[in-house]
DNA sequence: CGCGCACCTGACAACGTTGTCCAGGCTCTA
DNA sequence: TAGAGCCTGGACAACGTTGTCAGGTGCGCG
């Protein structure tokens, strides 16, 4: 491996010193148990010759202490790096002030504008978030959503991958408020936050037809998954609009790895009567198609599902249905809190717009 | 607001039909505390009719119960819908499986991959991953570090934003593992996981020197980060090794918004002897300028650092200096859990190389 | 000067779990 | 059949914090 390694000694970034700080070793953990002996509030309380319960009143800025004892706690805590433990103070509590994130891939260029709009509105809360990947695997799904219920988060917004949600009913009920985004829950009565996928792709697709195309290409994600089915929905509703009838071999839906995307696509294009348009129905399949009709002597319309960076850069630019992943996300974490505000919300189910963006690739018309 | 909001009643995805659960209502929570009157082992040992420490002996599977009393107590389990506090276990055990992970920004899609290894990896060690956004703000990333910290996390990555780290001193020598990637840690000894920015771009600089490239602009960004100053260290030092002295006007460091960078590629592009090459310092800005150079008539040779998605779709493709965000994650995680599994291990530096991808925009030679 | 009141302070229990330790019942052997 | 040893089950304390409540001090007013 080509990995540069050297042992340490810190040089300051702005005088380029070299900086030795006189002690930062590690306290040797004490075997089975203790955070390495961390101080505690009864420490600080020896320490600053006070009870107990006046450190915690001091830790937690409540009224009915004197500035003087006030100031010999704090000097305590100081002296003995005092931080206060949030586990045994949940315990106490019961609520965490903080919330579970389940999604599908954190790598995903769509998840992380969703995941960044739940964290900050959970900031704004005073909440933290701890996020999984799901990898759209329903098993691992359920294990990451109730090991998040066994940590107690106070609510969590699911991205589902399972089309079965009824393992999360006790949570529920126990009070866990649940958010689903992107996708709806299933088998189970809770808050949901979607794009209009249907519209979205049926909107889509009439811009191909308006464009003289007839003969359109749907290449999408595996139809179990709910967003999926919904955008083939809607090419389908374009296409019975118009009175054209669907040939199976125009459609194909799939994992959407870039090896079956691009078999999928160099098989539309062949034959007798090929397709002279294509509306992919996500952006990882956007991609690849992209990638596909570069290499094509032919101009092939093209419509995309999801915006991406830099599709107004491509020649021609991609048009693409826009949905607004951090729009999701921070709808369904302010739907997510005002249920831990207000208490118990009747379930609704949210639909946000979504927006054609025309860049070029969609207005090219009919080849031949 | 374009939204469209429906009662629920959800639909069953495979069947159509309507589902109507027959309770998921929301247990009443009481009014200061308790998570909506969760069960408890020693409700599940009531209900079974055992001791307290059987029931926690079958939730951990621990030996010494006969299978038939297992029996009952998973079924008091199951009756009452029991779910082990993990608060209480933390507070009880001293390790709370979790680690900590402080980033820029969520959104970024370079940190995307990274913060998906450092899950992976913790996930391999069966430990949650709690994260946060410091939004390239010191003060915020101290409050988030500090939080974590406070939740007892065993271990906490950090992606600087700061250059001073000794608030985190008292943690590190409290017992809690600590690496930071990207960029090293300011005022203390610890780990630190980076890429080779120093020498990517010398490279990059040095591959547009080789292709006849003299007068040659470098955008980046903030000079008070560690990674761009670093980058135009590499700069001036290919610059130094071909002999050309470096101008003023070719250098631009700032913040990496648009208009900035927009500002600064103009200039650099006008006035009597233009550069004839740009080398961007991190793919926000490349982005950018590849938006002005398509404004271009001229055609103008580009090297950036980072790659990024569609970079060879663009023509011409845009070369860059590639560093691997997963694998600074990764490594960085492994060396977090072996600090953790370990004991107490001597800081190193760590330096992952990069890698120069050849695809077009590199290889232009000088205009005119 | 004495009483009452306001204001501080601290002892104590509780949150839900796990580690320790002991009791009781069983089996196996001498 | 008695004793030893093993296996199972449960009582109890502890983890570090916060809510409750009662006690103590000092001050003002009658």
């Amino acid at each position: 491996m080509g990995r540069r390694i050297t042992p340490m000694g810190n040089t300051d970034d702005r005088t380029g010193q070299r900086i030795v700080p006189e002690t930062t070793r590690r306290a040797e953990r004490s075997p089975g148990n203790r955070y390495g002996n961390r101080p505690t509030m009864k420490d600080v309380a020896a320490r600053a010759g006070v009870g107990l319960k006046t450190v915690s009143r001091v830790v937690n800025g409540e009224p009915g202490v004197t500035p003087d004892t006030e100031r010999r706690v704090q000097e305590a805590i100081d002296a003995l790096g005092f931080r206060r433990n949030d586990s045994a103070r949940v315990l106490r509590k019961g609520r965490t002030a903080s919330i579970g994130l389940v999604l599908e891939d954190l790598a995903d260029p769509f998840y992380g504008p969703l995941s960044r709009a739940v964290e900050e509105v959970a900031r704004s809360h005073g909440a933290l978030l701890i996020n999984g990947s799901s990898a759209e695997d329903p098993e691992r799904e359920r294990e990451l959503a109730l090991a998040l219920c066994a940590r107690r988060v106070d609510g969590l917004v699911v991205i589902p991958a399972g089309s079965d949600h009824r393992y999360l009913e006790p949570e529920i009920r126990a009070g866990v408020a649940t958010v689903f985004v992107d996708r709806p829950a299933g088998r189970i009565d809770a808050d949901v936050v979607l794009s209009d996928n249907f519209g979205g792709a049926r909107d889509g697709v009439a811009h191909l037809i308006a464009h003289g195309h007839r003969r359109i290409g749907f290449i999408g994600d595996m139809p179990r998954i709910h967003t999926a089915a919904e955008r083939l929905r809607g090419y389908r509703a374009a296409m019975e609009d118009a009175g054209i009838p669907v040939e199976d071999r125009w459609m194909s839906l799939g994992v959407t790895v870039p090896e079956r995307v691009r078999r999928a696509t160099q098989e539309m294009l062949s034959g007798p009567d090929p397709v002279t348009a294509v509306f992919t129905g996500n952006n990882r399949v956007t991609v690849t198609v992209v990638r596909v009709l570069a290499e094509q002597s032919r101009q092939v319309a093209l419509v995309g599902f999801d915006d991406f960076e830099l599709a107004d850069l491509l020649r021609p630019g991609v048009t693409v249905v826009a949905q607004d992943a951090a729009a999701l996300g921070r709808t369904a974490a302010e739907r997510l809190f005002r249920q831990l505000d207000g208490g118990f919300v009747a379930p609704e189910r949210i639909e946000l717009p979504t927006r054609l963006v025309e860049r070029g690739s969609g207005e090219l018309p009919p080849a031949r």
